[in-house]
DNA sequence: CTGTGTGCAAACTCTTTGCATAAGT
DNA sequence: ACTTATGCAAAGAGTTTGCACACAG
């Protein structure tokens, strides 16, 4: 539970609060605010940062009686990414993580338990950018620090 | 073409000279220096410092009129890794590029275009790191720079 | 009502695996 | 000869798509 910028949303408090935030957001990005969506964006938006697959969401979702097919929670991801609510991260092939925090951050990333974890902003930052290819520019900068447990 | 550490396998020169290096190099390795091992990793290292997929190098040995099957493509691929000879990229989700360059370094990356590009040793480096959670150690800091067209 | 969202199942991509055959030592 | 690698095809994960039904505005 690392501390990020939806400060607001923490603990479940307020929660009429922020729905109608949220809902108003939605609506901005052209999304109806469907129960489906409503419920997740709880899930994933009232926890704290989290580091989510679309399987992980799922079983969450159904775990709370809550019911929603795979595909959904595939397309609803993908929705809120596109409309700026979640980041996409690259951490490992072959498996997409979804990322809460969408301020700017970095992350550790534990081999063998392929968990993440936030860096807290401004810890961390890099050095001699190099020149960028002609007619390029940098839409982001990625670090992963990866870590394996230490031997004794 | 970056300059990497492969520096004496640059240009298909000395084929017989390298090709016996790498033939001991399998054999430390638990690897039987076999035709098709032997081909591929004359696709991968003679021709410097590459970031390829497995289809990639599949279609590449098959243009070259070099019979395998992209199933010993793969294994093939992995047993590199493992053996130290190639490092695996978590650059994008859903595909994995395997690096010829195993020494440390980092890269850019284009989106859209999905193209990897080596960013010299040395040039960048990272200040702060955040000290590492309890009984954990860094194996690895990868950095992506992720690059789009600059718009005008 | 009208149009968008949802669920389901099927398709799709990338990757791994099992087993008979082929090749290396 | 004996062992390990290969090829093929099938299976497996993760993700996406198409279409009929359901729900929000």
């Amino acid at each position: 539970m690392q501390n990020g910028q939806n400060t607001e949303l923490r603990n479940g408090q307020a929660p009429a609060c922020w729905a109608s935030r949220l809902r108003e957001r939605m609506r901005q990005s052209g999304l109806r605010p469907t129960r489906q969506r409503m419920h997740l964006a709880t899930l994933l938006f009232s926890r704290g940062d989290r580091h989510v697959t679309a399987e992980e969401v799922h079983a969450e979702a159904l775990g709370e009686n809550m019911s929603v097919s795979l595909a959904t929670v595939y397309n609803t991801l993908h929705q809120f990414t596109e409309a700026g609510l979640l980041r996409v991260l690259a951490v490992e092939s072959n498996k997409t993580y979804f990322d809460t925090n969408i301020s700017d951050h970095q992350h550790f990333f534990i081999e063998g338990r392929n968990e993440v974890i936030d860096i807290p902003d401004s810890m961390i930052s890099v050095q001699n950018l190099p020149e960028v290819p002609e007619g390029m520019e940098v839409a982001h900068v990625d670090i992963v620090v990866r870590l394996r447990p230490k031997k004794n």
